[in-house]
DNA sequence: TGTACATCAGTGAACGCGCGTTCACTGATGTAC
DNA sequence: TGTACATCAGTGAACGCGCGTTCACTGATGTAC
């Protein structure tokens, strides 16, 4: 008359099939991120646990933790470029183009905030300090360029007034960023509504960039 | 011929000078984190040594470690307004003001990043949750207040286009939030020079606020 | 078709560590008489 | 002026805990002959 096990025994994966582990693993990550809300309560222990696996099982298929968590920084840096791509795509005009790529990813950190918070408002894992020339393979870096074409775009429309298409869209990364890390970060603020103070600042931003 | 003592043993203090300790253990940890440049690295443990005094005695000044932080916060709060406020009272210019009283708070938090990492980018510590209502003593409320005004003021002299200040003034923390925090979060990110991208920010927000 | 063997996906137990916090105490400082 | 005592600023040692990681292992799956 013992209590169940806590966790039906997952089922050995077959020969060759030890890749899928992986990505259990990662799906399991995940959802604790979510779940907890916390990153730092998200420890390889409590991710075997959630995997249905023990702890040395990880270490299968990565290397350390941080290599873990970069890994699932780029699932969802990938995720993040896709909702605004999307988001983006399906308007013509160019100049709503960039507010429907900023709406997304104002949404993307406000649905998925301790992600964003891995993404954007921690330190970057692993390895950052030891080659931070590697531009090419920062992590975002290609939703980021995404945003830099759509400027451009939006520029040689005349729908935005000329100027350095990087700058500008540093600009408005940092825009975005602003509203929506400080909403994770003290959701006990008074917020006026969060619909009227994100058309505030879309509105502010294109008519500051609006051509004269 | 052993090695010397890490830590020269800190004078103890007098009767009734108990309250010394507790200045010593909040700048002992205000430098730990300046120092570590890691808020997970600062453990009661550490700010004990630092204040060359023993881990039970912080708990003579502090009931918990939360509390602890929660004392350091208001301490850079303060200082963080008063910044501001000095650099804002310096210009006659309403709209002047306002751009000084931005600066000073990229400035306070590239000067300060753990500071400002414990102050805008972690979640809240300690009983946030608990009184999410007390807005009368938010921590930073009344920095925020100064703000609002110096919005107000510069809407009375037609300097910014007539709107509710409060929103405005929100959008306006979010926007400087934005680029310090990021900058924070993300030194590897290819910035362009800091002071073009601050200049450009600040004038896209004048122009998008300017009466029209 | 049967059997010995190699492979490989995982396990079980333990390691050393640093953490926040508690508890009984010490010993210098000041006070009452 | 001297002495017993209360006060109070701190100490020393230990608690239980969860952590990341390692290491020797197990046992089912597939393969060679």
């Amino acid at each position: 008359m013992t209590s169940a096990p806590a966790q039906r025994p997952r089922a050995r994966a077959r020969r060759g099939q030890g890749e899928r582990l992986r990505e259990e693993i990662l799906e399991a990550t995940e959802r604790l991120l979510i779940q907890t809300g916390d990153q730092g309560a998200v420890s390889i222990r409590a991710i075997a646990e959630a995997a249905g696996v023990t702890p040395p099982s990880i270490y299968l298929h990565f290397a350390d933790k941080d290599e873990l968590l970069a890994a699932v920084c780029a699932v969802r840096f990938a995720e993040l470029d896709r909702c605004m791509t999307e988001a983006a795509a399906a308007v013509d005009d160019p100049l709503e183009a960039l507010r429907a790529r900023g709406l997304a990813y104002v949404q993307f950190g406000l649905e998925n905030p301790e992600h964003y918070r891995i993404l954007f408002m921690t330190r970057p894992v692993a390895g950052a300090a030891d080659n931070p020339v590697d531009l090419e393979h920062l992590p975002g870096l290609g939703a980021f360029g995404h945003l830099v074409e759509d400027v451009t775009r939006a520029m040689d429309a005349g729908a935005l007034a000329a100027a350095d298409p990087f700058l500008v869209a540093t600009g408005l990364w940092t825009g975005v960023h602003g509203i929506t890390s400080l909403l994770i970060a003290r959701p006990d603020f008074p917020w006026p509504p969060i619909e009227t103070l994100l058309a505030h600042i879309v509105d502010v931003s294109a008519r500051g960039l609006a051509p004269s």
